[in-house]
DNA sequence: CTGAAAGCGCTTACAG
DNA sequence: CTGAAAGCGCTTACAG
């Protein structure tokens, strides 16, 4: 009962039709009815389905040096953000044959060693990822390995070298645009709540170019983690500064953001009459809590990180250079401000 | 440059180190240094690092018949609820050298059908799976074939077959929890809005044993998703009942259950002043929405179904008798009663 | 039209 | 102490 019945394999059906074991294989795989006559070949296809046969995944992968799977390397899973993103990776990659891999990095340097460690021992065909401690350079030599790697988020060029795609969105000039339109409502002490790291580093920028140019000081609190709970910690110690606490409040993304609107709530403020809060990527809590924030298209993100990915495992898919994919962002007002 | 730089394999390190290939087998994977004398031994793991060898893991699936992967089958990646799991399977399953494939079935038959496909090729040792569309029965052809499988949900007792395990919590006593919480509060018309399949039929059982022994009438809506969207129709459904509809609705689970509250507040009730809403599963936003709900520790099921797979895994691990595995719920009450 | 053979990169008895 | 060989389950030239 507890017993292991082998899985069938081509030999047994070759046994079983009385046919070499590489005529079967070439009865499963070859369109072409042309060279196995009629009969053979149906005799093969009726016992390999009456035996069940199922072709071995790690045999073909070894045989054919395709893993058919992506691996998708995210900071946090949890965060809404992402399942979105694989999602929409998920989509394009499963017609295409291709099963999705998911490592979450807890966005430490370690979990990220841990999941390029993976990707060079040939678990998947490509990766596209999200990474907050290692950039391009560090990443050449995974590519080498001629892995292809599509990367969250823009990347500086890099002459030589394998190619290494990316996608993304314009994050400076989406935080840009998020700060002014705080600006345009009439808020002067806008803070911004980030982590030291990942994209909070390219949405502090816009929003510190766009402060500056307004003639405005620049408020960043940096926490160590692009959570609701670093949200309310930052949000706690801006309110604790009292009378000249921000009238608005940045948070680096959604998750940042809610958290912060959490500790406003608690401390008894109302939002946005005395304090409006935005966020960033317009996961889906985002439109429960009415929270103005920057819409990242994470479906069409993934969906496009697949298509990438997929071209270049094409066999002339190396060829062409690195590319970066720029999709639209979008700010979306609601009632937060 | 867009040169394939083959990757190094052991026979190159022999090569180098004029060695047989199976020598520099022994001295990477065997921990004993007794057989190989000390300074081959070290040339050999020198030049494996100089060289940049990683071992193929497509050759050792292969030759080992273990994966080393672990499949996570989930009808919908971006329902909250299962993130959290993902990342309490996977927090279990790396440590232990499992990595996890996730097999997003949008809840659709056709969709579970292609995640059983992809396991019963081999791609995964193990697999831990919410099946909407199929039952345990269904499942015996890719348990025979040795392939380890946990679900998420009571099983109904099989006899005979290889072992099933499950890990789950009492839905039926949660959800006939939930209902004498709103008895309680003096609530006498209760609806409840449910998808037609997956964890609704359960959830709807609990309720309507406790409706029924309190002589009152259930109302169940039956949508044909578990999202937030279906929520919202739901709701609009109910709420045109005018004066007779319910002053509290309980959805199948948090994602219903905020799509309601959503549809609830555009129609300009107040929550819980005109009606009271609760959900299911105590997803991280209904702690934001002040959603009253039943938690379940989605980290802990995650990492529970982990540990149970690779128990059984072991070599002695298929011996024992499939395992229920029960987690305790509990009920959080917010501000939506 | 079909079989015998090589080989993908490993691990593991088995010889010497 | 180390090498030669077999074999995991496939696919693909290459012979006949």
């Amino acid at each position: 009962m507890q017993h292991r019945s082998a899985r069938p394999t081509q030999k047994d059906i070759a046994l079983a039709a009385g046919v070499s074991q590489a005529t079967v294989s070439i009865v499963l795989n070859r369109a072409e009815t042309s060279a196995v006559p009629v009969p053979t070949r149906e005799r093969i296809l009726r016992l390999a389905g009456e035996i069940g046969y199922r072709p071995s995944h790690p045999a073909r992968t070894l045989r054919n040096a395709r893993t058919m799977t992506l691996a998708c390397i995210v900071p946090d899973i949890t965060n809404p953000f992402y399942p979105g993103l694989v999602r929409g990776l998920q989509a394009t990659a499963a017609p295409a044959g291709y099963a999705v891999l998911i490592y979450d990095t807890d966005g430490t340097p370690e979990g990220e060693r841990r999941a390029l460690g993976w990707l060079q021992q040939g678990r998947a065909d490509g990766a596209v990822g999200m990474f907050y401690h290692f950039r391009a350079a560090d990443l050449t030599d995974v590519a080498r390995g001629n892995l292809p790697l599509v990367l969250l988020g823009r990347q500086s060029v890099r002459r030589g070298g394998p190619p290494i795609d990316s996608v993304f969105i314009d994050n400076v000039a989406a935080s840009a645009a998020m700060t002014r339109l705080l600006i345009r409502r009439g808020h002067r002490r806008i803070a911004m709540i980030v982590a030291g790291f990942g994209p909070s580093q390219v949405r502090a920028e816009g929003y510190g170019k766009v402060m500056r140019e307004a003639g405005l000081a620049p408020q960043l609190i940096v926490d160590n983690a692009h959570s609701a709970e670093a949200g309310v910690r930052a949000m706690r110690t801006l309110l604790a500064q009292g009378g000249d606490r921000p009238t608005a409040v940045f948070g680096a993304n959604d998750m940042i953001a809610i958290g912060a609107m959490q500790a406003a709530r608690e401390a008894g403020l109302s939002i946005p009459g005395d304090v409006a809060i935005v966020g960033f990527d317009d996961i889906p809590t985002a439109n429960l809590l009415g929270l103005t924030t920057v819409r990242q298209p994470e479906l069409e993100l993934g969906a496009l990180a697949a298509r990438t990915l997929i071209e270049r495992l094409q066999p002339e898919g190396s060829r062409t250079a690195s590319r970066s994919l720029e999709l639209d962002f979008e700010i979306v007002e609601r009632s937060s401000v």
